[in-house]
DNA sequence: GCGTCCAGGTCTACC
DNA sequence: GGTAGACCTGGACGC
């Protein structure tokens, strides 16, 4: 890498929160650097035909900056940040939203709000596959082979997230033994397939006029994907009015509101009503608010 | 080291 | 529309 460029951000962005504000830094082709809080992630670039590395950290003067190979297209590495870190997503109604309310007085001022997402909508579908009935332990264990076994190698290390034609080359035993998927394994081949044939399109999704229960019906369509894994990739497309309820939410909500209860999931719906299409933001930093306070 | 149990979200069959 | 059981893994636990 021997390319830097710059770009600015908004006031009210800050890297270290737009990172960590969500757990998909966890997980490869993604590394964070806590101590040096810097961002390595691999994309894919469909100009230059080869996994492009990029590193990102905080420029000073509210700009980020990035390092780059020589041979990366400086617009599409733009174009490419901008999306993972969601610099033009406009948080500003949500803010006034939640202002409101005083449990939510902090969320504006630490800037919360942006949660991380992959280059493409393929590789956060497939990641949200790996989320689904297990641990976090196991989800990265999934993500790191997927990685490591299909993804394109950078020539100074590191890989790529594989591509959906890599996955459909590759037989269901595959997914089952290299992988550890288990019964994922025929929808991460299915899912692999119809992408590389072109008769599903994520991508399209980020920019589809459907209403948000449209599309969702349209998400779960996807062999594995059920409600609350059709909510979570919502979010990650820029749509919250699902709350995407998992065990961790659930538990984080008994916890917090419901004094170590569990409840109805009607009940933990009604708490949040008040935040309209944005409820779905709304639950997730009313449960990340003590990542806040840790300082993240 | 081995066996057992559990958590986790979705699918399918059934009512 | 709601419910029960199966799916599969890693980790915790007891022996």
């Amino acid at each position: 890498m021997s390319n830097t460029i710059s770009i600015p951000t908004p006031n009210n962005f800050n890297f270290r929160r737009a990172v960590t504000g969500h757990g998909w830094y966890d997980l490869p082709p993604f590394v964070y650097d806590e101590a040096a809080n810097k961002l390595s992630y691999v994309f894919y670039s469909t100009l230059t035909r080869k996994p492009e590395p990029v590193t990102l950290g905080e420029g000073g003067n509210s700009n980020l900056h990035i390092s780059v190979s020589k041979t990366a297209d400086p617009d599409e590495v733009k174009r490419v940040v901008r999306h993972i870190l969601r610099i033009d997503e406009d948080l500003a109604d949500f803010y006034s939203t939640v202002a409101g309310h005083d449990a939510f007085c902090w969320v504006e001022a630490l800037n919360a709000g942006r949660l991380l997402r992959s280059g493409t909508v393929f590789e956060d579908l497939v990641k949200t596959l790996c989320t689904t009935n297990c641990s976090w332990g196991l989800t990265k264990i999934m993500t790191a082979n997927l990685v490591a076994k299909l993804g394109k190698k950078v020539s100074g290390g590191g890989r790529a997230f594989p591509s959906a034609k890599s996955m459909a080359s590759k037989p269901e035993s595959f997914f089952r033994e290299e992988i550890r998927a288990g019964y994922r394994s025929p929808y991460f081949l299915e899912l692999g397939e119809a992408v590389a044939a072109g008769k599903l399109d994520p991508e399209g999704w980020l920019h589809s006029e459907l209403p948000t229960d449209e599309l969702k019906k349209e998400i779960k369509k996807v062999k594995g994907i059920g409600d609350y894994a059709a909510e979570n990739l919502l979010k990650l497309l820029g749509r919250y009015d699902g709350l995407a309820l998992d065990s961790w939410l659930r538990g984080g909500f008994y916890k917090k509101h419901n004094r170590e209860k569990a409840c109805p999931d009607k009940k933990i719906e009604k708490h949040y009503k008040r935040f309209g299409k944005w409820k779905g933001l709304a639950i997730w930093c009313d449960m990340t608010q003590s990542w806040f306070e840790e300082g993240r």
